[in-house]
DNA sequence: TATTAGCACTCTAATTAAATGAGTGCTAAC
DNA sequence: GTTAGCACTCATTTAATTAGAGTGCTAATA
C-alpha cells in the first residue's frame, strides 16, 4: 500500500525532526509544524498508521515515535532533495598530494571526517595484475643491492638487498638485462616455473642470487596488491549519544582500530559487485554487527580505467544524509579530475 | 624524613594491591596481608602517618587508601623488582619486517600494545641531515621521469616527475650525471645557491628541467625528515574504568588518533635531552593535559649511531610497571640486535 | 466522514529517602 | 607499642515517589 501524501509529510516531518534532535517526536511537535494544520490527535491517528506499516517505532509505549531503517530508507531514496552544496574547495590541497596513493587517500580519509563530523574510511584500491613496466636494479653497497620496480599505473616499490658475496657493477648490469628482457610487460600470475628457469639459465653462476632478487621482486608485487584501508575521525562518534554509551562505543572504535571487518564494507568484495555510485546502508543492512546502529554511506572512485576503490562514511542512523551524500559526490569529481590529468 | 622499613612494606602492599584491584584499599585487607601480622587498626595508625607524608591519599573520608603520584613514584624508583619475562619471543616476528622501517615500527606498536593490553606509541627517528648516496633518474615515460634517491642509513624515497616537454634517454642521462656529481655526498643544508647555480650552467638549455627536479627531490628528502608516530591500542584504555569515563576517554582517544600532542611526548624535544633508557611519567608530570590521569613509559631505541627513536606506553596510573618495563627491555634489545644486523 | 478536544492511562526519567556497608579516627585497655 | 571496640562518615545501593511526556480511545463537532 503506498502513502497518502498527508502520511508521506508527517513522515518528513518525523524524520527531519529525529534528524536535527535525535529525540523521539511526538505528534504535539508534529502538530506544531508550520505546514499541516493538524491537531496531535489527527497527527496521533496517522502515526500509528505509519507505525502499523512499519516505517517507526516507538522505544516504549508513552515516548515518541522514531524512524526505523525502513522509515530512513524511505527517506534516503525518496524525499531526500539534491541540495547544492557550499563545502571547501577541496581540490587545490588534494594537487598537491597526488603523486603518493597513500598519501592523498589517507588525506581524503581525513577532510572527509573533518567536514562531515562522521567516520570516514577510505580503501586504497586494489591494483592486480598490473603489469611489470620495468625493474631497475642498483649496487648501493658492497653487499645491498636496491631494486626498484615500475608497474603500469605508474606504481612504484623498492626493495633492498642484502646479498652474501661482493657484487661489482658488472653483474648487476647483468642480472638487469635478464630481468628486463624477460619481466617486461608480465604481470605476477605470467611469471612462471618456465621464464624463471630460462632466466637462471642466463645468469649462469648467478642463479642463485638473480633467485634472491626474484623472490624480493615478488615479494614487493604482492604487497601492492594489499588493499589497504585508511580511516579518519573514528572519534567522532563519541559525539552521538546514541552510539557513544560504553558497550556501543568500545565496539566501534575498535572495528575502526583494527579495519579487518572494514573490508566488508569497502573492501574487495563489495568492490566487484556492480555497486557502483554512491549507495546507503542503513542498520542491519550492513554486514558488520558492531554498526547495527550506525547508517553507512559508501561511494566508489576510479583512479584509472577498471582500477576502484571505495570510501565510507559512518555515523549514526540519523545522519545528514543530504550533506554526506553531496559531500561525496563533490569529492568524486574533485578526485576524477585529479586522477585525469595525471594520466 | 625517611619511611621506617614497615611504613615501606604497607605502602607496598598497599600499591600492589591497588594495581591489581583498581579499588582503594583499606586498613583490613592490608592488615590480613601475610607477612606483617598486624591489626587493621595499627595499619591505620601508620596509613594516616603515610597519607601525612603524601604517599597515599583518600578518595572520600571514609574509603580505603589509594597512592598518590608521589607514592607511584617511590614504587618505581624503589621496590619495583627486575622481573624477567616470558614474553612471546618477538625476534622472529620483527625480523621479517626490517627493511621497511615504517612498517616495522608500526608493527612494533602493535605487538607492544597487544602484548602490554595498553596504548603503544612509537616515534619515527628523525633523519636530519642526512648525506645523499646517490640519485637515480629514469625516464618512466615519455613525460614522466622517476628519481630516486638512496641516503644514509639506506633510506630510499622515490618521487614521479611529470615534465611538459618530451624528455629522451640523453637528457636524462646527462642530468643523472650532473646531479650526482654536485650532489654526492652532501645533506639538505650543504646545498646551496651557489651549487645549485653551478649545477644550472651545466644543464645549459635544461635547466629548467633540472629545477623541476631539484625542487622534487628537495620536498622528497625533506619527508624523512618529518617525525611521524604509530599508535597502536588505543581503544585498550576502555578497558580501564578509571580512565573510561566519557570525557576522560573521549579526550584522551582524540589525543592518540591526531598525534599532534603526542610529539611532546616521544618527539623530537623528548628526545634531545639526554633522556635515553627507559623513564616513566607519572600523572601530571606528562607534559599533555588530557593524560593527568594517566602514567606514561618511554623508552630509546637506537636504529644506527646517533639515530634515536622512542616508544611510549600509556596506561593507567595503575599500570604493571614491571610487565612494562620488562617487555620495554627486551624489545629494546631485539631491536639492538636487528640494526646492528641490518647495518 | 474527517477532525478534534479531552481524559484516563502508561511508562520513563528525575527526585527523594532510606538502608547498607566499607572504612576511618579515636579512646581506653592490654 | 599494639589492639579491641565503638561511634561516626560518606559513597553506593535500593526503593519509593513524583513529574511529565506522549499515547489511545471516545465522544463531540464541523
Amino acid at each position: 500500500m503506498d502513502l497518502s501524501e498527508r502520511q508521506v509529510k508527517i513522515l518528513q516531518a518525523i524524520i527531519c525532526n529525529y534528524l536535527e534532535t535525535g529525540e523521539p517526536v511526538g505528534s504535539r511537535t508534529i502538530s506544531k509544524y508550520s505546514d499541516l494544520n493538524l491537531s496531535s490527535a489527527t497527527i496521533r491517528n496517522e502515526m500509528a498508521d505509519l507505525e502499523e506499516l512499519g516505517y517507526i517505532v516507538q522505544p516504549h509505549t508513552s515516548a515518541g515515535r522514531i524512524p526505523s531503517d525502513k522509515g530512513y530508507r524511505f527517506y534516503v531514496d525518496g524525499l531526500m532533495k539534491e541540495q547544492v552544496q557550499e563545502i571547501v574547495d577541496m581540490k587545490k590541497d588534494l594537487e598537491d598530494k597526488s603523486d603518493k596513493i597513500e598519501i592523498l587517500l589517507q588525506y581524503v580519509a581525513k577532510l572527509l571526517a573533518t567536514n562531515t563530523n562522521y567516520t570516514s574510511m577510505v580503501s586504497k584500491p586494489h591494483y592486480k595484475y598490473k603489469k611489470i613496466k620495468f625493474v631497475q636494479l642498483t649496487d648501493v653497497d658492497v653487499n645491498q643491492i636496491l631494486a626498484v620496480i615500475v608497474m603500469e599505473g605508474n606504481i612504484i616499490r623498492n626493495r633492498l638487498i642484502m646479498v652474501e658475496d661482493l657484487v661489482d657493477k658488472e653483474i648487476v648490469l647483468k642480472l638487469n638485462i635478464i630481468l628486463n628482457t624477460f619481466l617486461q610487460g608480465l604481470d605476477m600470475t605470467e611469471i612462471n616455473m618456465q621464464i624463471i628457469t630460462k632466466m637462471k639459465e642466463q645468469a649462469g653462476q648467478y642463479a642463485s642470487l638473480l633467485n634472491e632478487i626474484l623472490d624480493a621482486i615478488a615479494k614487493e608485487v604482492s604487497e601492492v596488491d594489499n588493499v589497504e584501508i585508511y580511516t579518519s575521525g573514528a572519534t567522532n562518534i563519541l559525539k552521538y549519544p546514541e552510539l557513544s554509551d560504553r558497550e556501543k562505543a568500545t565496539e566501534l572504535l575498535y572495528t575502526f582500530e583494527e579495519k579487518k571487518q572494514l573490508t566488508q564494507l569497502i573492501g574487495d568484495k563489495f568492490q566487484e559487485e556492480e555497486q557502483r555510485g554512491i549507495q546507503v546502508y542503513i542498520g542491519d543492512e550492513t554486514p558488520v554487527e558492531s554498526m547495527k546502529d550506525c547508517a553507512l554511506v559508501t561511494a566508489t572512485y576510479e583512479i584509472e580505467e577498471g582500477v576502484y576503490g571505495k570510501i565510507g562514511i559512518v555515523g549514526p542512523k540519523r545522519m545528514d544524509y543530504e550533506k554526506v551524500v553531496s559531500t561525496l559526490q563533490n569529492l568524486m569529481i574533485q578526485l576524477d579530475e585529479i586522477f585525469k590529468k595525471k594520466s
